[in-house]
RNA sequence: GGAGAGAUGGCCGAGUGGUCGAAGGCGCCCGCCUGCUAAGCGGGUGUAGGAUCAAAAGUCCUACCCAGGGUUCAAAUCCCUGUCUCUCCGCCA
């Protein structure tokens, strides 16, 4: 949620930024039922104001043994006035509420000005392609033919948009999920390592109220209406949610949580996009990095947190690039997101595989997570970020494609052979003897 | 699922329907004092919104004692419902 004073002082700025995002907000509509809904309540208070005069009146007058009738007669006057401002003022807050938890983040400044994802720009390249002697195939017929990816079964048990691991494959999955965890929670020089949280994956509409997937994004979430929870569509809710309502000490800042959790979206408007292989399941595995932070070093802890993420893929020696979504392809909780992709063969081309973002107070408001200032001993809304580091799947999938070699094997990442259990390939003869 | 107990400020904990945003303690902040530390002494210390003000400070108003309803001129206090926590019983990975 937006900064209610901001946008009371610079409404044109908003009214820019939401151009920016084609967001086809109507501010004036909103701004004109606000005020209403501020006198509403001022009016309201007043009454509220005369009426406890009133009452403390006879509090006293009752103990001074003196009659009482007139005042009662005008309280019960004002009681009935307070009773309808209290309606009036109780429907335009709802109305109003119900706006401004729809008016998406404002862009930082350093964000490129776009319409849509062709106007991303690249910020950096790291690794070259790999090139092949042969036509690189697609993860899902590299893992078939090792035996370790069951598309059909999973359809059959649960529809479209699931997939089976099996064998070295799943742990390969298992693998890069404790590479990872360990990656951001193992030591570091200089700044706090990662604190490992396991949460839960279904929540309660309030947590996802707090970190903007409600109201807007409703038809992306699995909801089970038995006990109106909801299945969560990225660790970040849980994890942020963490400090919901509650008010840190500026030395605790920054809180750095790192937390595997799978992920459950119902991919509602992405119907016969990436219908084949891993790249976009109802449910998957992901890595997630949050950060609470103080708002005047969140902007460099987001360089911090892209690092963390691509310094992943950077020991998986799997070739990446980082761009800045510009203004048009923003999500809309977020005021500046980088995202990481990676390259995959078999498409020609690079793949979203984390995204990191700054919210700012966006969430931070909705969630009321605050922070005590050490000096003034002020209360001030944190900054919260987070990204994924990394999406297990397309990671999994990154690494069947770009490590594979002809005979149909894929070469597993020196950093993974750890947790392989010195399994250095994955080849077709591996297979094991089940159909 | 059944029975019972509870939910008050950062923490502990008191609270008779009116003078309670809430005693007391701890913690924290400021100051004093002792060569340092501890102890001691004095003062301060919730959040949000609003009014006043050029602004700040200050002062004042409104709301909040788990949440939502109700009773009452008046509710932290009484009643109802829900949520959560704890104890016991049953069931269970």
């Amino acid at each position: 949620m937006l900064d209610r004073n901001r946008i009371l002082k610079d409404p044109e700025a908003a009214a820019r930024a939401f151009r920016a995002r084609h967001a086809e907000i109507d501010l004036e509509g909103l701004l004109d039922l606000d005020g209403r809904w501020f006198e509403a309540n001022r009016e309201w208070e007043r009454l509220r104001e005369r009426r406890n005069a009133l009452s403390a009146e006879i509090g006293k007058k009752k103990r001074a043994g003196e009659p009482t009738e007139e005042l009662y007669a005008e309280v019960l006057r004002i009681n009935a006035a307070i009773e309808a401002s209290d309606t009036l003022r109780r429907e335009l807050d709802r109305q109003r509420e119900e706006r401004w938890l729809l008016l998406p983040n404002i862009p930082d400044a350093s964000v490129p000005v776009g319409q849509d994802e062709t106007e991303n720009v690249e910020i950096r390249r790291v690794g070259d392609p790999p090139s092949f002697s042969f036509t690189p195939r697609p993860h899902w017929e590299v893992g078939a033919g090792l035996g370790i990816l069951d598309f059909d079964r999973a359809a059959r048990m649960s529809g479209a948009r699931f997939s089976i691991l099996l064998g070295a494959g799943a742990r390969l999955e298992r693998a890069l999920i404790s590479f990872m965890l360990d990656c951001h929670t193992g030591p570091r020089e200089g700044e706090p390592a990662y604190r490992e949280l396991s949460v839960p994956y279904m929540v309660l509409p309030e947590s996802l109220l707090a970190t903007g997937q409600l109201p807007k994004f409703r038809e992306e979430l699995f909801h089970m209406p038995a006990d109106d929870l909801f299945l969560i569509p990225t660790a970040e809710v849980p994890v942020t949610n963490y400090y919901r309502g509650e008010i840190l000490d500026e030395a605790d800042l920054p809180v750095k949580f790192a937390a595997y959790t799978a992920c459950f979206r119902r991919e509602a408007g992405a119907a016969g996009k990436d219908t084949r292989g891993l790249i976009r399941q109802h449910q998957f595995d992901k890595v997630e990095l949050v950060w609470l932070s103080s708002p005047e070093s969140s902007m460099e802890n987001l360089e911090r947190l892209t690092r963390d993420a691509t310094t992943i893929l950077e020991r998986l020696g799997l070739p990446y690039r980082v761009i800045s979504l510009c203004t048009g392809d923003l999500g809309f909780s977020s005021a500046k997101t980088y995202d990481v992709e990676v390259w995959l063969p078999s498409q020609g081309r690079y793949r979203e595989i984390s995204s990191c973002s700054n919210f700012m107070d966006f969430q931070a408001r909705r969630a009321q997570i605050r922070y005590r200032r050490t000096g003034d001993r002020k209360v001030q809304l944190v900054h919260t970020l987070n990204g994924s580091a990394l999406a297990v799947g397309r990671t999994l999938a990154a690494i069947l494609e770009n490590c594979q070699t002809e005979d149909g094997s894929v070469l597993i990442p020196e950093a993974l052979h750890p947790y392989m259990g010195g399994l250095t390939r994955i080849s077709p003869e591996m297979v094991s003897p089940h159909p």
